[in-house]
Order: C-alpha cells, then structure tokens, then sequence
DNA sequence: CCTCCGTTGACCGTATCGGTCAATACAGAT
DNA sequence: ATCTGTATTGACCGATACGGTCAACGGAGG
C-alpha cells in the first residue's frame, strides 16, 4: 500500500477505512466493490487504488488493523485483569463499544472476515483469528473465580449464552442503523446487572 | 409463476426452493443471482426463469412462502396456547427447528427480507412482516403470566435477551454449516431449564 | 416413428467489475 | 503571474457477470 495515506487528515483516514468496514461487512469478498467503498468514502476509485494498490491489499489491511485495534482496545480495558466474571464481560463489552465509536463496523467486518469462503483470503485470515479467540477463551477459563456461580447452572453453556445474547442485541443495532454507542453500552450494562443477579449464589 | 413448478417430484421443488432461500440468505436481493440459484438447486438457470418467470416474482414467492410456513408451524406447535413463559418459548423454538428441518435457510431468509434495501421490494415486503411481528409480541405480552417471575428482573429486557441468545446460537450453527436440527433442539432445551432455574420466583 | 414437454446450452444486450492513466485542481515556492 | 509538485479525478479498458430469451435436444408415451 501506499504510505502516503497516512499523511491524509484523520478525519479522512478513518472516513475511508470506515466506509470500507461497511461494505466488506455488508457484503462477501468477491461480492464488495471497490466503487462502493470509494463511494460511500466519498472519495473517487482511482484515488481509493491509489492508497491501496488493490482490492486484497486493502481487505487485508482491514484486517491487520481490526486484529490490532481489537487487542489493543482488550488490554487498555484491563479485561483479563480480573477475576469476577461478570466485570469480565462488563469490560469486554465496553471495549467493544470504545471500539464502535471510531469504528462502528470494526467488529461485524471481523465477524464476517472470519467465516470468508474466498480461497486466498481464508488462509491469510483463518489461523490468526481461530488462535486469538482460543486463547481468550482458555484465558477465561482459567483466570475466572466459578465457584460463585449456582451450582445448579452450566457455565460452559452460560458464558456462550451471554455472548450471543450481547452480539444479538449489538446486532439488531446495527441491522436497524441505530448504531449509538452510548445507549447500547447503557443497555449492556444493564443487561449485566441482571445477570448478576440470576445467576450468582 | 409457472404453476406446472407444482407437479415436480416434492424433492426436486425443496430442493430448488433450499437453494433460493440459501442464495437469498446470504446476499442482498441484488447481488443474489439467478445463477448462483440454479447451480445449487442442480438445475439449469433456464429451466428457474421457466418456472419463475423472473427474479422478483421468486422471490416474492420465496417471502409468501416463508410467512405461510412460520404460521402454520407455530400453529402447530400451539405456541399461543400456554400461559407459561418458557414454555410458549421452548414451542416456539421447537416450531423453529421443525421449519429447519425442511427449510435450513427459511429463517435467516426472513430475517434478511425484512432489513432489504432494494425499493421495488421494501415496499412489498415491510409491512407484513412489521404487523405479524408486532401481533405476536403483543399476544405474548397479553396472555403470558409475568407473575412468576422474580421481582427484581426486567421482563422485557429478558425477553429479548432469551430472544438474542437463541437467535445467536442458530446463527452460529447456521455459519459454521453445522445445520444440525436435532442438536439444536436438544441445546434449546437445555438452554430453557437453565432460564427457568434462575428466572422464576 | 411421432408427439409432447421437461430441460438445457448457447446467446444477447447491458451493467458492473478491478484496475489504469492522462488530465485536472490546487497549494506553495519563486 | 508563473512554475512545480502532488493530491485527486473522470474517462476509459478488457473481462466478467448479470437478467432474461430461445431454439434445440432428449426421453417417455402413444
């Protein structure tokens, strides 16, 4: 890629990568025009290859930069730095909204990115994705105190559970356009708290 | 539409119908091609536009089709005829399961229907979804008995919790083209008993 | 052998794709 | 005002994919 793209204004920086998270989102590779990124950056085509010398380029700097944004957003959240499960998630959840305020489709592109079928994308992407959510996972697994939970509930089942029910409420937000950081991470924690109340001894 | 689509052999039409729902599932109307249809079906492109006359009324065919099905499964499955929260729940997840079993992307087709751009389509499909949507949200809010429920929880935020959470499940299942309906169903049970430990009084 | 009909490969005009390039707009220096 | 260098673009290219059509093929029944 072209380097002199970061010499651009920010603001014009995150407009264009934004408007390329959208799209690639929204849309499988092969199926995400580079005319429609250009456009929803409000920027021409030729300039957007300018940048990014082409389409894998670009897709593949999305990704370098969600995996590195997403680490970075975990560790300044201190979300491993605890053992209470539900200030755990709490944290977690608030990572992902800081993420969503510069980057409101960061993590549906990650999501997406993930299950790519795309022969020269997958193997570039599928390996560093896979690793990173196994380790979170038996991070989480073996940092976190379980013994305050009710001993008559599936933890295992329980952790997977919250986990769809936060992306589906994240996702209906973002399906529906209404993408508003604050009021969801207000409705998260809320969540949280209910959950703590069940679900503790 | 070319009603001669009828006397086809049942699994060639299921077939056909899986294919479009699938190709529909994942794309947005406009970039879900014809083409793409007709090779999963393992049919000739022509021989579709023979028996759909165009790519509209397919789907137009597809929609009605999946509203006619989702009635009548959760007609079926009694949905409507129990006081009981989680079990209106787990019928109503059943309904779901059994509509799987025949229609793998019925669901996820409707969801996606229900947020399309396209303009020609919008307009024919919104409304019957908003109303049946919302009819069934209130009949369930009216015959349900919030008063078991623990005091101290938010029953509508739970709803929609429970909601996301089988929602993202699915989804999982969905992606990872593990469509299992007899594990799902089972997992669905087991997710509800644990529901019903925490939340009831 | 004929007829009928389900089925298809080949085709059409058009739109869109990734990518290129010469030309413009424009800022700063002289 | 002119020059220079760079950010930016409209127009273009060949290739491909699109929705849709149609003449022809093939096999079953008479």
């Amino acid at each position: 890629m072209n380097d002199k793209f970061f010499d651009l204004p920010e603001e014009k920086q995150t407009r264009i990568i934004n408007a390329a998270y959208k799209v690639f989102s929204e849309n499988v590779y092969k199926k995400a025009p580079m005319s429609e990124i250009a456009e929803a950056g409000d920027i021409s085509k030729a300039l957007l290859f300018h940048y990014f010398t082409n389409k894998k380029e670009l897709y593949m700097y999305l990704w370098g930069k969600a995996i590195e944004r997403t680490r970075k957003a975990t560790e300044e959240s201190q979300v491993a730095n605890t053992t209470d499960f539900f200030e755990m998630l709490r944290r977690s959840l608030l990572a992902k909204c800081s993420l969503m305020r510069e980057y409101p489709y960061l993590y549906s592109f990650s999501v997406k990115a993930y299950y790519e079928q795309e022969e020269t994308i997958k193997e570039s992407i599928r390996d560093s994705f896979q690793s990173a959510s196994n380790q979170s996972k038996t991070m989480i697994l073996s940092t976190i105190d379980f013994s305050v939970f009710r001993d008559d509930i599936d933890v295992r089942l329980l952790y997977q559970e919250l986990l769809w029910a936060s992306d589906g409420y994240l996702r209906e937000m973002t399906n529906s356009g209404a993408l508003d950081p604050d009021r969801i991470e207000n409705d998260y924690l809320r969540m949280i708290e209910q959950w703590r109340k069940v679900y503790l001894k």
